[in-house]
DNA sequence: CGCGCTGCTATACGGTCGTACAACAACAGC
DNA sequence: GCTGTTGTTGTACGACCGTATAGCAGCGCG
């Protein structure tokens, strides 16, 4: 009988390759069953692959996970950007585009939501994690700034602060997309665009006080009139 | 050689006392240790009893993470309900000791922070525990509604929806909240309060167009003017 | 075709986990 | 003081965890 050619019991891959199927793989582990699937086993089943390989690839699992975090984040980012810088359009209308991004139905993905989790928890007790959030949260930050700069270059937009302003935004989005996510029910991601838009107006009708830049000659602060 | 009293082994309590007494220990042990807190060994440990006792008074884990969710939850919205209310003061400044409560060194403790993070990361998985999600948030919303109902019986405050502007405050407070507790740095506590007085101030100016309740006779709703 | 480099697998080990269950002991009632 | 109830302990079990390590095998290269 001649001998069959076997199939393959694996197939080799050059590093870089492997360690991005693996990072692949750590993604869609953790979306599928949120800290539980951050473990070796799971993560080397869903790339097909034998746990100990983790371990070949990466000194710890930790590493791994700061990897997916900043692959997962730096994805997400540029995927809403790329939707609200698309074709030529107003500032007003390009921060409208990047609300409506941020609450489309693959923002608002349970598995995604329980993934963050994950790496939050993480930031507490470990460094690289914590250093992977600083970074792309300043990233997430700096591309809001950014949207707002061009929107304060528009005629009758008062001075704002960018800086305190895009934390407010972001602030203002991230609540809102982690109530959505954990109960959709709560209110609808078009409210939700609404709420934004609202923000955005307030802050181009300068009715946020204290994001008013410092004028030459400080007056006294008027107390509130409500 | 009289026989000497030895000290019990053990004290036997009655079962409503036991049950609280592991509430507060899960919720020490989940401050302590975030998700490597919640196993019955630790939390036996916090309460210096065997681990086999927690399988004795609940039924499984998740109903005893459940009730500590709901203790902590209330027990922290209580708290910030009564600074806020404390002595005579008018709406708007209720509203600001709410903000300055929910940004005080006891609310932006990382332990409490990753307390959190295990409840959010169970409520996919566990109906009771996004039963007492359901439940807490739709408290904390209706505290912030009753506050804002206030502010709207004011002199010249429009006639904003309260509902939608309570979820939208509380997403506010909820991202400044999460994002303070990950990286204190970002941002002092006192400029979240500032944020939210801002936020504030534009309500009571109108500024949110898509807040102000529906007139009698519509008009046309003005396209955005930058 | 055959050799060797090395990506990869398979196994073993010590540890922690949740749960079950039998035995123990605190304490109230008699 | 004795006894019965039952809150509580201690142990045992199987499953899964991360890591280390020895050896197998894919595949480029001569």
């Amino acid at each position: 009988m001649a001998r069959e050619r076997q199939a393959p019991k694996f197939r080799r891959a050059p590093p870089s390759i492997r360690r991005e199927a693996l990072i692949e793989a750590t993604l869609a582990s953790l979306r599928k069953h949120g800290h539980e699937g951050l473990s070796v086993r799971r993560i080397g089943a869903e790339a097909g692959v034998s746990p100990g390989l983790i371990n070949h690839h990466f000194p710890s699992v930790w590493t791994l996970v700061a990897a997916a975090y900043e692959t997962l984040s730096m994805s997400l980012l540029e995927s809403i950007q790329r939707r609200a810088r698309e074709s030529d359009a107003s500032p007003r209308e390009r921060l409208r585009r990047f609300y409506q991004a941020s609450f489309a139905p693959a923002l608002l993905d349970p598995g995604l939501f329980n993934t963050w989790l994950v790496f939050w928890s993480m930031t507490s007790h470990h460094a690289q994690v914590r250093a992977v959030h600083d970074r792309t949260y300043a990233a997430y930050r700096e591309a809001l700034e950014s949207l707002l700069g061009e929107l304060r270059r528009g005629d009758g937009v008062p001075r704002f602060k960018p800086r305190p302003a895009a934390i407010a935004l972001s602030a203002l989005l991230d609540g809102l997309w982690i109530e959505a996510s954990i109960n959709p029910r709560t209110f609808r991601p078009a409210e939700a665009v609404a709420l934004c838009e609202d923000w955005t107006s307030a802050l181009c009708a300068g009715a946020f006080p204290s994001l008013l830049a410092a004028r030459r000659s400080p007056r006294p602060r008027s107390p509130p009139r409500c």
